[in-house]
DNA sequence: CCTAAGATG
DNA sequence: CATCGTAGG
């Protein structure tokens, strides 16, 4: 066995290591129920979705990120990444008041992706899937009916470090794209959730240095693109199409979030002919912690 | 895939779950220099060896474990299940004041066993193991010789649930044996460290219940009986025959140390020509937290 | 119940 | 730099 030895001279106790993720959302002073950029002929909101990106659903909840549901007030949550099968869920979630609808998907791997759509009211129906047998068991869409409009919620297949999943991802588009398309032909759509991708140069802080990173490959890019060419419209971009620095996630790595090194990743992305009709604003929520990722809220005329 | 669906009504927010674990160490009304039960001709204790199964060196430090260093400034500290790489220590340790003489012996496997020799003074030599293949990848042995005696530190291998490992500890436990009485010959012999053992019913809250369970088999008991029977005395039971609830480790899981189910694992075990002449008490230091174990202190004069 | 590493992001 | 499941205890 090798002599794994050592010596040091005496010294000094060194500081705690810094905390670096915070958890501090500061409620008091943030004002949430906006929605001011309504351009529906005069109709006010009356509806909110809020999608959530939550990185693990229980460590979400122990940095208290159900709270923020007690000031958005939302009528539909829909959450990505829980990392938690239903028998796991604590009850603080399974009995958020005004939320008695509630709709999980787990992936079968324990701990990895996992969806969920919550809300309060009832939906017409509610489907799970893309009806694929290799997308299916990742826990990663759910569509629930409403009357005047599907939501679906996803989190899209990451393209993984050094793009080792690329493949996966570009069988996973036209995989989403058949589905939405299949609900507009019945009512308007309203998708969100995580797209796992920034569309455009400015929805990422570095896009020079990142042409070749999961999220902003020309592949997925393009994915996105083909999208919004037709049906669809990115609504945060379609209200504020020139704003910069708009973000929805930030690595946990070297204080990203704190210079705001950022992606925009997470989207609604609703009916072309619905938006212009019954879609008022979206608001991006980045002063609210609890996850890598920043919840987003739509606000609509149902 | 399965329509993994539920539904719940509204109800009120659970408070957060209790913390098990005290890491809340009472210094300020312990009193720890102590070594009482000096039996050794008049003469008082000049010399302290401190052993501790700190189950993990870095949490162990994050909960404050090393303080207690700085009240019982014992003259050699010996720590079991470091579980950590020489390049993954914390500067805390590495330059803890006043142990300068630093001796690490790792595991192969990350994160797995590992024990450590710190002293105030330099040893005469230092030695890794018991020259066995099998057993000195897992960092369980190393043997410090000062000028009067040998301090051999231990983490010795636990047969696991279900014993799965009884076997490989039943051929530890003569390899140790001959390496204590080859020092023996030479020089007295102190061990100390987690024996993995809980001798006699005395020693363990619920021997009856634990006769199948790892640490209280008959193999296990039988081997430090061996040990025992020769050239070694356990210095605790020598000084303290009939003392009972004296135990060094209480598993975290339901609330064992709070209501003292515990068992005696943490020995030092010394040469019988040595005991009378110049060991002085053994002190369990049952009220300091930061591990599943606490500290044991041997007085003695050097 | 708790630690640490490994996979994943 | 986080999340989680797992092995190990």
């Amino acid at each position: 066995m090798p002599p794994k030895k050592r010596s040091s001279d005496a010294g000094a106790d060194t500081p705690p290591p810094a905390k670096l993720n915070r958890t501090d959302t500061d409620y008091s002073s943030m004002p949430l129920a906006n929605g001011s950029q309504t351009k529906t002929g005069g109709k006010k909101w009356n509806f909110k979705i809020t999608t959530w990106n939550v990185d693990g659903l229980r460590a979400w909840i122990k940095k208290n990120g159900l709270d923020f549901f007690t000031h958005e007030k939302p009528d539909v949550i829909c959450l990505q990444e829980t990392k938690c099968s239903e028998a796991k869920l604590p009850d603080e979630i399974k009995h958020l008041k005004g939320y008695s609808h509630q709709y999980w998907l787990a992936a079968q791997k324990e701990g990895y992706s996992g969806v969920a759509l919550l809300s309060q009211t009832k939906p017409v129906a509610v489907t799970y899937g893309l009806q694929n047998k290799e997308m299916d068991d990742e826990g990663r869409v759910i569509t629930a009916e409403f009357d005047s409009f599907f939501v679906v919620t996803t989190y899209v297949p990451n393209a993984g470090r050094k793009l080792v999943t690329l493949d996966k991802r570009m069988r996973w588009d036209p995989l989403l794209k058949a589905h939405l398309q299949a609900l507009d032909a019945q009512k308007p759509v309203i998708l969100c959730g995580d797209l796992n991708v920034a569309h455009l140069e400015i929805d990422l802080a570095n896009p020079k240095t990142n042409k070749k990173s999961a999220g902003f490959t020309k592949e997925e890019r393009d994915g996105f693109s083909d999208l919004l060419k037709e049906d669809f419209v990115d609504t945060f971009r379609h209200f504020y199409p020139d704003k910069e620095k708009c973000y929805t996630f930030w690595t946990y790595m070297m204080g990203a979030r704190a210079k705001n090194v950022g992606w925009r990743l997470d989207y609604f992305v609703v009916s072309k002919r619905f938006v212009d009709s019954n879609i008022c604003d979206n608001a991006i929520r980045s002063e609210v912690f609890g996850s890598d990722h920043c919840p987003s809220t739509l606000f609509l005329v149902k």
